[in-house]
DNA sequence: GTTGTTGCAAACAGTTTGCACGAAA
DNA sequence: TTTCGTGCAAACTGTTTGCAACAAC
């Protein structure tokens, strides 16, 4: 259990209300519990967790969508049919991910700008983007 | 239509085999369409396509996993829930998507090797491997 | 002839949607 | 008090599996 860095309260339904969004007790509830480990989740496991306080998984869909949208929580590849999710600062960047544990990290100084040049001058492409993610081991499963 | 290179039928006879399987009409009849289309297809295309020659979705679904173990295709980013695969060479290499023709290419000598040493410096990591796509315009479509 | 492949239908898993009730603003 | 969010159940979509007939080797 890896703790990120945890958001004040105000901050987190200010977040919301930015986005358009009400701050509710599930939504805060999904939201400390990605924040609370690095590994991220997935839906079902999501809903798992919460299942107690009486959380039903449409929410749990629903607020991850939104938090996706607001870019505080991202995508990284899972080995089963499911997704995993986890938290992230805003922006562009790169998921570095553990194979063992699953914990992630992010890098968002990668450049890739001189790559993309390379690829555009020996293919002809327009290149606006990329999508990447590393994988490994990290430090303690080392 | 891009024609990418065809395979002779001895040769694709071949590859089935030495992976332990044999040829049929089906698997051939999938081969070449990802042959024909460099935008690659989608298990439902791919079963509309066929569907006049009477070949069933579950043959496109193992016949594309098998495919992938060959590594002579290769999944892509699709925007929605369905994956996409596009034939390719085999061995590590990244793919290069136009976001409007959705033409892929390959880029085989994409080195990030000094970008995972620098990753590992910072982050501890062992990097033992990465995931990346590009996507832009091709020349066509720009 | 033996063994792997096909294709149908049924099962499955992950995700989305409709709607009445309840809670945030 | 208005509007949005919740949670249940049902619907949907993409994918996998069981099995009898069939085809490749």
């Amino acid at each position: 259990m890896n703790t990120i860095y945890v958001l004040p309260q105000k901050e987190l339904r200010h977040l919301f209300n930015k986005a358009g969004l009400r701050f509710t007790p599930q939504r805060e509830a999904i939201w400390r519990l990605f924040e609370s480990n690095s590994a991220g989740f997935t839906v079902s496991q999501v809903a798992a967790a919460l299942a107690p306080q009486k959380i039903g998984q449409t929410t749990v869909y629903r607020t991850i969508k939104a938090l996706q949208d607001m870019e505080y929580l991202k995508r990284v590849h899972a080995e089963g049919g499911e997704h995993r999710f986890v938290a992230s600062r805003p922006g562009h960047s790169h998921m570095l991910v553990c194979r063992s544990c699953s914990k992630a990290v992010e890098c968002t100084d990668c450049d890739l700008s001189v790559l993309e040049k390379l690829i555009a001058k020996q293919t002809g492409f327009a290149v606006e983007g990329h999508h990447l993610e590393f994988f490994g081991l990290c430090s303690e499963c080392f």
